[in-house]
RNA sequence: GGCCGCUUAGCUCAGUUGGUAGAGCAACCGGUUUACAUCCGGUAGGUCAGGGGUUCAAGUCCCUUAGCGGCCACCA
């Protein structure tokens, strides 16, 4: 053996050799244990936040020591949203926009992208050491997929579960796509803040340039300065012109908000679209989804948001009509969570799904503890997050994903068409225009947009029906196909041994979005929990705690990592001292000093078998029996078997980093430290009595690590045991 | 504003039903005739955020204050 142990030597040997020896697939007749691995995006490759797989490794390995058929199903996310974003980034630097392209190019193009990025997560998770059956691999856009999303589309809408309405949503101009609520951030910024008047009133606004599109005017109902004037119309001098604006009354106007008078713009406000719903007022659209001023604003029509808003604040400061501005106004902002972007509210139809019924089968399992969460503390956040989820938003207007599967009759349906015509211009319009100009082949071929008013009759199928049809350009939001994952990476003839599955280990902060959304379809479709136990771990961050980001320049690549200290050590980091649930600081130093703990694992196996060696003869013919212990040997085993029987109860309740540490401890502090130190006197004297026992406790050890370190522990296993040896089979007390 | 969590050695953090504090890294002193210097032995360093309470005993339980963080809601 040599002085030390050179990871780098080992690890591929060993990872062929857990393949060749079939590890990677479960046994099959043993008691059931299986994990469904969350898909990583399919053109990512590994960064940091990657290195916690190493959970779902460990369990399983954990198990298959164990005696468990041990299975851990991969796959890859298509990852719709965040992988057009990157492909747009990239199509942008050859000077083209996804603009310039119909909709099934641009599918394709991108369906390359993908796949010429795709495959290496693989080959880093093979390095990271991960036992999972990557043969079995899904993606999430493959065709028995998409039969399964289709199908449960289709039973929604067959159950009364999809309707399209008007919704305002937080688009992005920049990104084309609306984004769900849990897909914006809020962030404080200082904006000026217009005291503009709106004749005998006053009211404080931040966006001045929604104005054409107010319908109203509120004040909270009970405000004394404007009873007078609540039901009543007020005469307002505007840019435009004369016009006559109601004013009404709602509780969730607040007095003290500037001066008590708010205007209400339904179709560019989450709020005020709400108000307008309880108080049947008119949506009128101002803005477009390219995020400028439509037809409705005169001379400010075509112009950008910002800019109008500049020339609209000058304008009416020319005509008197702006009171005061507060430029120290402090309030938050939604923007996009990918570009940063301010998110432009606006209406458009959508495809929801009904969750009210849908949650409360999720929100019993949770609470009847069919599933449990690891760290408890999350089982709270969900199902406050259940209590108020609403209905769910489905659609999404981006290219790369699973197209919703309905059709539009084109004959019946004035929907607003944006397509490439055959000399690749754009062409926008409403389709009862465009028909006349244009034949039907050619909008067909070059569709890039097709937006369908609500109570538009549509067709649900997988294949184009007979006639002029259109299919719908949306598609499914990523968490749609995603939440299904576990009724897409079993097999049929699995299920009623493997499911619910054991254990699903993922990042806190998807919770939300995909977790909950699993159970509900599973619940939904199977009326079973997709998984017993969901074991959450949070970010892997820098040495301060801080997110790792480029923009920070505090990214650690993770593989120049398991190349330089080894993949244990780079496993091992991870989980050493680190809180279940709390943030995971990752270091070079922290890696590092487990590297150490790699080398003096290989060393203590080093000095056994030279001292085994060495004392061959007198040790095979010696025998030590329980009884004829002494004290100090006595207590190195009960301590041993303390060891064990705790490191089982912990690491079944997921204590992984605990667990960890306690071997740790043990296994260099006191058998190396203590008691190996000791028996190096004894030795010196030829005493061997103990050496026999030393060793067994220390492969056992070697077991009790392999989940943590599989590289090390295999490779001083196969020293002492032949190149064939295998902790993961290893028949130990 | 609602819910949850955190505050322990210079840094990053452990500390399971309450029994006078630990690890890794960093620092200091000493030690290499071969298991490992990627090591060993030792030293220093903490009124366990502040205050109050329960108890024979509190880092650990309860109340409270402050600061930090997470999730949610609001934000015209």
């Amino acid at each position: 053996m040599d002085k030390r142990f050179i990871a780098t030597d080992y690890e591929n040997k060993l990872y062929s050799f857990w393949e060749k020896q079939g590890f990677l697939k479960p046994k099959t007749k043993l008691k059931p244990f299986t994990i469904l691995m969350p898909p990583p995006n399919a053109n990512a490759s590994l960064h940091a936040g990657h290195g916690m797989y190493a959970v779902d490794d460990i369990l399983i390995r954990y198990k298959r020591i164990r005696g468990f058929s041990s299975l851990w199903i991969p796959g890859m996310d298509h990852a719709g949203f965040e992988t057009q974003y990157v492909y747009e980034k990239q199509l942008k630097k050859t000077g083209k926009s996804r603009l310039d392209f119909d909709r099934a190019t641009l599918y394709q193009n991108i369906e390359r992208f993908v796949k010429d990025n795709s495959g290496l997560i693989y080959q880093q998770f093979k390095r990271l050491g991960f036992l999972a059956d990557w043969s079995r691999s899904v993606f999430t856009l493959d065709s028995a997929v998409l039969e399964r999303v289709y199908a449960t589309f289709i039973k929604m809408q067959t159950e009364g579960y999809v309707y399209r309405d008007d919704y305002i949503v937080n688009y992005c101009p920049f990104c084309g796509t609306s984004l769900s609520e849990l897909e914006v951030k809020h962030v404080e910024r200082i904006d000026p803040l217009y005291y503009l008047k709106y004749g005998p009133l006053v009211l404080a606004t931040v966006r001045p340039e929604t104005k054409f599109g107010d319908t109203a005017l509120a004040v909270h109902p009970k405000d004394k300065r404007y009873q007078q004037w609540i039901g009543k119309t007020v005469d307002v001098q505007g840019l435009l012109g004369q016009f006559k604006i109601k004013v009404i009354a709602d509780e969730t106007v607040d007095p003290d908000f500037g001066t008590g008078v708010v205007k209400i713009t339904p179709a560019h406000d989450p709020h005020d679209f709400e108000v307008g719903k309880r108080h049947h007022l008119k949506v009128k659209q101002v803005i477009n989804r390219q995020g400028r001023l439509n037809e409705h604003t005169g001379p400010y029509a075509g112009l950008k948001v910002k800019i109008a808003r500049e020339k609209i604040v000058a304008d009416l400061k020319q005509k008197g009509l702006i009171e005061r501005i507060d430029d120290q106004y402090l309030h938050a902002v939604t923007v996009c969570y990918k570009c940063g972007r301010d998110l432009e509210p606006t209406i458009i139809p959508n495809w929801f799904i009904k969750v009210k019924q849908l949650k409360q089968p999720v929100i019993k399992a949770i609470k009847d503890k069919q599933v449990r969460f690891f760290p408890v503390r999350y089982q709270k956040q969900i199902l406050q997050w259940l209590e108020q989820m609403h209905d769910w938003p489905i659609s999404r207007q981006i290219t790369w994903g699973i197209r919703i599967p309905a059709w539009y009759d084109i004959n019946q349906t004035n929907a607003y068409l944006v397509f490439l015509n055959s000399q690749k211009e754009s062409v926008k319009g409403y389709a009862q225009d465009l028909l006349k100009k244009y034949p039907f082949s050619q909008i067909e071929a070059g569709l890039q947009e097709l937006s369908a008013p609500v109570g538009s009759d549509y067709t649900i199928s997988v294949t184009k029906p007979e006639g002029q049809y259109l299919q719908e350009t949306d598609t499914f939001d990523t968490w749609f196909s995603s939440g299904q994952w576990p009724l897409v990476t079993l097999k049929a003839e699995e299920y009623a041994y493997r499911f619910p599955t054991d254990v699903l280990g993922t990042l806190s902060d998807i919770l939300p979005f995909w977790v909950s959304r699993m159970l509900l379809f599973s619940l939904y479709l199977k009326k079973q929990v997709p998984f017993k136990n969901v074991y959450l771990w949070s970010m892997v961050s820098d040495s301060k705690g801080q997110k790792m980001s480029k923009s920070k320049g505090n990214v650690i690549n993770p593989i120049e990592l398991v190349e330089k200290y080894g993949a244990d050590a780079f496993r091992a980091s991870l989980l050493f001292g680190v809180a279940e649930g709390s943030k995971i600081p990752l270091t070079e130093e922290k890696v590092k000093a487990m590297r150490n703990f790699a080398n003096k694992i290989w060393n203590i196996g080093r000095f056994l078998e030279m001292s085994l060696k060495e004392n061959s003869t007198a040790v095979d013919q010696f025998e030590l029996i329980d009884k004829d212990l002494k004290t100090d040997e006595a207590k190195l085993l009960e301590e041993f078997n303390k060891l064990k029987a705790k490191y089982q109860n912990q690491m079944d309740r997921f204590q992984l980093s605990r667990t960890f540490g306690e071997v740790y401890e043990f296994v260099w502090h006191r058998l190396a430290d203590e008691y190996l130190e000791a028996l190096k006197v004894e030795l010196r004297n030829g005493n061997i009595r103990t050496l026999k026992l030393v060793k067994n406790i220390f492969v056992s050890c070697l077991v009790l690590l392999h989940p943590f370190m599989p590289f090390v522990t295999e490779a001083v296993y196969q020293e002492f045991e032949g190149s064939q040896a295998s902790l993961l089979v290893a028949k130990t007390t």
